[in-house]
DNA sequence: CGGCCATGTAACAGATTCGTGACAAGAGCG
DNA sequence: CGCTCTTGTCACGAATCTGTTACATGGCCG
């Protein structure tokens, strides 16, 4: 598996519709969550810090086009791209979509093919860490490609579970995870399991940090929280 | 069989010109991928790691012109050389297609011995250690042409598949291969086998390095990911 | 201080993944 | 045909990873 596959927000208050478009997403190893309203999809924004948002034009509630604005207004607005979903399909729709900011904009209804293919590259254009280059964060060292994390260049020994996990922590560093966010994305959204089992997997990171002399606190413990990287 | 062949991604979205390529191709000798469409390349491109791409211009999806740019972008662009094949035969697009950062350019219809020869010499021009003279990693020498192996001077008494193992190993040191990803490579497209063969060969491998010399972990176990070499 | 909740972590059992010897089938060859 | 080398599969044990539990620790508030 993946070292930390993306993650994606669907915006769509249809249900079919997100049926359909988290199958994909899914069969193309990206792991989705979604959202039905303009309200909750700012609320899933902050709770799952996804790499890439499918924002529905027509939504109950804050509409595509605001959300969208408020994405690109925030500082980190300009690493997480926004591709608009629209049923309609008048060219001035089309420039109001690109002038909010949303970085493609596909017209209902699309070629699931096509609309893959726009992810990828979105993905690819805001996400070249994970793609293959490697991720940074001090001392802190990781190389998806190899497989390989290593601090001030003594390597970690991590597994597979530990690995993911540093991964989603560096990818956002300072950012507060909740237990639940990190088993959803650590996991997989089928996960089962109690919260608890991410504290273990947490101290066992730390374990494997501390002797390879990476200080106590990389990772932070932000109480009734979660944690956090740095 | 060469030795390490060197591994071919052919981008067409007809599957008639796919088949005339692939089929001439390995008459040569080379190991085929094949992708119908920007998006399928961008992806084999991580996949397959291939060693020189055939790139129609015309593509569904993402153009053969940009996939040509994103990977004359990448750090490693430089040593994948790109080989374009346009129906289109006006001298701007000539131009243009070299312009991106195409190693050359052909014009269909063109000829089939003209290609492979073209072929065969940016092969020659990018990978000079898989076509000639040797591949090197730490101590650890391979001379295709000779079909021989050494770690520190000391022989390695490799099988066939063995031999190509290492090869693929080491075209890309440190980079993990799922198992899957070595079958193809290694055995071929038509492979029939279950992936704890690779586990075996791997074996076989490192006991051959072992005999040499060689430190145990060269060939490092990714657990429920792959292996790679150092 | 004492109670309460959140967290750290050792330990255990179970599950998964891997290493490798054994073996049989097939290819090449004299 | 015998012999040797190579290869694919299997099976068993070893190594590693994982989730849960239990208990210890520590912060917070009255």
């Amino acid at each position: 598996m993946s070292p930390a596959r993306a993650h994606i927000l669907v915006v769509e208050d249809e249900a079919a519709q997100r049926e359909i478009l988290r199958y994909n997403l899914e069969a193309e190893g990206y792991s989705v969550a979604e959202a039905a309203d303009g309200d909750e999809a700012l609320l899933l924004l902050e709770e799952e810090a996804p790499d890439l948002v499918l924002l529905d034009w027509m939504l109950p509630g804050v509409s595509g086009i605001e959300i969208c604005r408020r994405i690109k207004r925030r500082a980190s607005g300009r690493d997480l791209p926004v591709i608009m979903l629209s049923a309609r399909s008048e060219e001035v729709d089309r420039v109001r979509g690109l002038e909010t900011g949303a970085d493609d904009y596909m017209v209902k209804p699309f070629s699931l093919r096509e609309l893959m293919a726009r992810v990828r590259l979105q993905l690819r254009r805001a996400r070249p860490g994970t793609m293959g280059a490697r991720l940074q964060y001090g001392a802190l060292l990781l190389e998806p490609e190899a497989h390989r994390a290593s601090w001030a260049g003594h390597g970690l020994k991590l597994g597979p579970l530990e690995f993911r996990l540093l991964s989603t922590l560096m990818e956002h560093p300072g950012r507060v995870w909740s237990r639940e966010s990190l088993l959803r994305r650590v996991w997989g959204r089928e996960h089962d399991h109690d919260t608890r089992t991410v504290d273990v997997h947490v101290a066992r990171l730390r374990k494997a940090l501390r002797r390879a002399g990476a200080p106590a606190d990389l990772v932070r413990t932000i109480r009734s929280e979660g944690y956090a990287l740095g």
